[in-house]
DNA sequence: TTAATCAAGGTCAAAGAAAGTCAAAGTCAA
DNA sequence: TTGACTTTGACTTTCTTTGACCTTGATTAA
């Protein structure tokens, strides 16, 4: 595993139950053995508001990191995310919300499964590349939508 | 033999009895004394959704290539289905195909209904005729193969 | 009170580390 | 001898890691 996953690991245990921790970034780092920075990355490439978090920080004497996990209702957070869903849409960006729709129990795991055969990259090899995305985006806001049916 | 067969011999070697292994594309070119990308013309010539296998990757640093293969004996049928579609289908195949499912009870309604959400006609408007029932057709097999993993 | 200093965290771009693509060239069996 | 399958390698894309430099807030000395 690389380095990157194992700080989200390590963040994400810290968070326990708890909705919300604060962590210094330079300890941090000190304990895993990488630079300041490398927190940053995995910050904000994995804790985001897509998968249902938000980060804020204090620089200066006594700054630290404050890492929340936002709990929206169950509709509301649906809502939200089909809403927030535009015309084009990445692989990684599915993963990113069906990490957060997993998290709520929204879905269940072989739902999840799923949606990610259906929008997975190896299903559009031949569309040029504008496509994809379009095509990726409209299919998973259809299987959202039809979850949200029952 | 050829180099294509022995790789493919090796792979289904390492997989044994497990259903699924993680391998790092550049090191296993290394060890077999070919070049990287020829394993992704074996993977993508050998190890298909006609013959039970799904195929992930993530790139960049700690990257690698997850092969799953489904428990074939079990879901022949499923097999069947997946073997006889080829390499287009139209939406109404599709809801022939998933007819058939259902009535063996292979699958039931909720996954049907979000089969057919994802390869609905809508989701392809963009696309230039040919694509659609290519696409269709490698989405249809994906999901199926998935269904089959539990 | 203010200026200097220290103690955080932030930003960004370059380098590194994988895997993917594609087309040209090679092989082989019918 | 041709068409399907295989092999190769140059180039691309994606994700990660690192480090130099920047900004902000708190503390302290003059």
């Amino acid at each position: 595993m690389n380095l990157s996953n194992a700080i989200a690991q390590m963040i994400t245990e810290m968070l326990g139950e708890s909705s919300e921790i604060e962590i210094q970034r330079n300890i941090l780092a000190q304990n895993l053995g990488c630079v300041p920075s490398q927190i940053n990355y995995v910050l904000s490439s994995r804790f985001t508001p897509e998968r249902g978090y938000m980060v804020e920080s204090r620089r200066g004497g006594g700054g630290c990191i404050r890492i929340v996990r936002i709990n929206y209702d169950k509709d509301t957070l649906l809502m939200k995310v089909i809403n927030s869903v535009g015309d084009e849409m990445s692989e990684s960006a599915v993963r990113s919300h069906l990490a957060n729709l997993l998290q709520h129990s929204l879905i269940n795991e072989a739902q999840a499964a799923l949606i990610l055969a259906a929008v997975s990259e190896s299903n559009f090899r031949v569309l040029p590349s504008p496509f994809e995305d379009i095509v990726r985006a409209s299919i998973f806001k259809k299987m959202l939508l039809t979850l949200a049916m029952d």
